[in-house]
DNA sequence: CTTGACCCTGTAGTGACTACAGGGTCCATG
DNA sequence: CATGGACCCTGTAGTCACTACAGGGTCAAG
């Protein structure tokens, strides 16, 4: 019965304690038992959920995926297309911000390094202003 | 005398009508004149100005960047430097999104076109879980 | 017995909008 | 002159995923 409390269980995961909490509060953590003094008791069912919630934030899934992909990680006879449409479709939005970032470093890139002396020779706030 | 009201400023600009309130009340945009009935009347500055924002934020330059180089763009004898610092800074803080981002695109690349039947095989469920 | 690190709840703030609700105005048509 | 639809007004609340308090309570070491 090894039980670990909120700070713990942020130190063994990589998550803020404030982010447990909000994880808790719209229900992607399931409330835990508490202690007499109310403090949350933790087991290693949430700390491997919170585990999956962290890996899911590190690659980019938003909160609804992750809700999402636990609800199909808890079901291991559920199809797996599912997950894999999900992570296509989060693979796609990737790509999209990518080639968007990229057409601004561009732009930007053509832009920095003006050598005019002062802002009415500038070529940055010229792209801007015209 | 042609003054135009904040839809017309919008179509001009391809700024949101709503957008264009909410520049004004975080002091991005100065006031204009009213009509007798309350109504915004635009001018040729308010569009240049709105053109500038509009630019900058395509640029993925921020509200208070974009503040800053308006300054500057009102300053025709500050020196272009600092214009310039803003837009290295921009440029920068978009090469390490776009790092970040081809990081997810390889590790998303990994996952997806699972052909596993069930969660239990799939290698989506099993990136996040272990 | 005190100190400091931890825990609790609840609310408000972040950025850059967007979406109403509930009203007023303008103008063209019948 | 009435009416309808497109526009305008203010103000507030919602979005996303947290983060930062404020104002308390609890626990363990020294």
């Amino acid at each position: 019965m090894k039980a670990f409390t909120i700070g713990q269980l942020g130190d063994r995961t990589g998550v803020n304690v404030e982010t447990i909490r909000y994880y808790e509060k719209i229900g992607l953590l399931p409330e835990p038992a508490r202690s007499a003094a109310g403090y949350r008791q933790y087991g290693d069912d949430h700390l491997r959920r919170l585990h999956f919630i962290r890996r899911g934030r590190d690659l980019g899934f938003s909160i609804e995926a992750i809700r999402a992909l636990l609800r199909l990680a808890t079901h291991p006879d559920y199809p797996c297309q599912d997950a894999d449409r999900l992570a296509a479709e989060h693979l796609a939005e990737v790509e999209r911000k990518i080639a968007e970032l990229e057409r601004l470093r561009h732009a930007l890139g053509e832009m920095v390094n003006c050598r005019a002396h002062t802002v009415a020779e500038c070529r940055i706030i010229d792209a801007l202003a015209s």
